[in-house]
DNA sequence: CTGAAAGCGCTTACAG
DNA sequence: CTGAAAGCGCTTACAG
């Protein structure tokens, strides 16, 4: 292998000013320009015309306090952890960026890690964030994954959950489980669609019953009887079932599972309007239905949820909950603040809850 | 307002073990917990039962060395810098996730900064990545963003970035777009479909050119004639322009302008592939063709570009190319550790090209 | 009003 | 083979 030629070092990138250089050219010493910088004791510390001339040196020579040396010292990092299944997720990846954006308003940096690439990994990101120092800890994980949470929260206690981590003392963010049913069952009774199906995925989980308990709700406000409502609990005989991918929450339901919702809730009861657990099932649904000959919203109008961007390619472009993931966001970095400020146990309530909101297009 | 109840406050996120505290377990010196821990200097600096016991109690304290002291001594951070526009952006959250996954597989942990959020916070992230000390910046920002990238290769000759920032120094990984548009053309003249349409965004990008020169090499090889390639170019007369949306590069394209390409390359250049500038362009073909009963793929193919998860779930899903994202990454992760490794000016070629794949679907 | 000094936790020459 | 010590850049009591 020849020798590598050898070719012009680049200027170092300039050394980066510190406290001691601004000292030297204002020929004071580093505490006065320490207490003048970090405007600490008020203005009563420092001669005012010595102030402003360090102010003036550190504005004119782009002095950047070191982070490390104050995070030494025992400042806080302001670097905050996220803890994701897949940034690639499109239910994640919306919030990755909405929680950025809010931690950045404060001023801080977001520290983020996949969980989902390889087994183990949820523990070692909280171990890895928690070494680091961050100032507390985002957990969007979807509870289908691996984790353990409770060590995360033990360990460090400024962590938010988005959803319930089902732990006794955890702070986390939720959608509106039932908001969103009562909503979704609202804008198809608008439109006289009474008999409604709801295709969930797992029927088992509290979040599915809550929406549905949001459905009968409606119905009930218009003095309508439940049995208006028939629910597609998954497949049976030989249908295969609805279940997501391992690394991501996308799902990919088959014709044949497919076929099954459309049967029990088209055909057999009949519905106007069925509600989808999400705009991937909802937006299969919605192929399935017109290579059955279906019409979509005319024959069943379709509601979906998540108000992904999926909703505008899909044909009919799909009605769908948007589930304000900026509102989740706030109230994510609005609650890991407070509990910075006053401590980890915050007064306020443990749960905060989101009401998703109808975005209409023209599936329903 | 009522004084805040005293609550029971929680044990303390026990104390993180230092160096100090193995010293005095072991009856030692830091020095020479440091230095056994560190293995620098191979084992002669230590008597290998001292060395022993030392390992032992880090295991059993489970210590962890304070990423911050050891960064202030001057050690590499492990930390990369990670510039998005928006996290959520479809064309770029795969990427963070495979980047980040990459990252992690070196020890090393990834900030993540959205700059397309306010104007300027590409400036500010690049300059809070580089006070904190960054090993280097990923920069996979698309070039219709604002953001001093000059400045930023400047100030961290470490960057990486995603796509050719038109700067002589950098260090990029790019999609190879001529192989991009010799693969999609070369699909659609396997089943026999020789007159071709290419919707293009933007034809003055070189990315547009180079996927052009790709369609007309594959027409060459066939012996088959320039003019079997028709370019939409934009539109004309009143049909809207195809643009992106400004904080996403998701692409909105009203029908009108959705007409005018199927005007121009199906009804008068009789196509019989189009291939799309990206999935969302071809998606709303897909929807638009359908409306006025040109069927897909019979009447038309469809080629995507992108292969985003979208493909699964418009209809007919659509045959698109991947861009291997996760190749691209691996790509980045390996420039930016050489650069560490062997100083900014790299002796390997500074672009790096990534080929595309064809994913076949129902489109075409 | 200002400066000298200790210390955060680690690394690393240097002296025994 | 081992330890005492300096120093990374900052903050903050403490002493003038």
């Amino acid at each position: 292998m020849p020798a590598r030629a050898p070719h012009a070092v680049p200027a170092p990138p300039t050394k980066s000013v510190r406290l001691v250089d601004i000292a030297r050219e204002a020929g004071v010493s580093v505490s006065v320009v320490g207490s003048v910088l970090n405007g600490s004791r008020g203005n009563s510390r420092v001669a005012p015309e010595t102030a402003q001339r360090i102010n003036a040196l550190a504005k004119q020579l782009n002095y950047r306090p070191s982070p490390t040396a104050q995070q030494l010292r025992g400042k806080r990092s302001n670097v905050f952890g996220l803890l994701v299944a897949s940034a690639g997720d499109p239910l994640t990846s919306y919030l990755v960026e909405h929680l950025d954006e809010e931690v950045v308003k404060h001023g801080c940096q977001t520290l983020i890690g996949n969980t989902a690439v390889a087994p183990g990994r949820f523990e070692a990101c909280a171990d890895e964030f928690i070494s680091r120092g961050v100032d507390g800890i985002f957990c969007i994980v979807h509870s289908m994954f691996p984790g353990d949470r409770a060590k995360l929260l033990a360990r460090c206690p400024n962590t938010v959950f988005y959803c319930d981590p089902g732990l006794p003392d955890a702070t986390f963010v939720e959608i509106n489980q039932f908001a969103a049913g009562r909503a979704s069952a609202e804008h198809l009774l608008q439109s006289g669609r009474t008999r409604i199906g709801f295709a969930v995925a797992d029927p088992a989980a509290a979040s599915g019953k809550q929406r549905i308990r949001g459905i009968k709700a409606a119905l009930a406000a218009r003095r309508l009887p439940a049995s208006e409502l028939a629910i597609y609990k998954g497949p049976r005989g030989s249908a295969a079932p609805l279940r997501p991918d391992e690394r991501t929450v996308l799902w990919h339901t088959p014709d044949d599972a497919l076929d099954d919702v459309i049967d029990e809730l088209v055909v057999r009861h009949r519905a106007a309007g069925i509600i989808a657990h999400n705009d991937f099932l909802a937006s299969a649904l919605l192929k399935r239905l017109r290579a059955r000959g279906i019409r979509v919203p005319d024959d069943v109008a379709v509601v979906g949820y998540l108000n992904h961007y999926l909703c505008e390619y899909v044909d009919p472009p799909l009605t769908s909950l948007d589930l304000r993931h900026h509102l989740a966001a706030k109230a994510m970095v609005k609650a890991v603040q407070e509990m910075i400020d006053h401590g980890p146990a915050p007064p306020q309530p443990k749960a905060i809850s989101v009401e998703p909101m109808v975005v209409v297009r023209q599936s329903a």
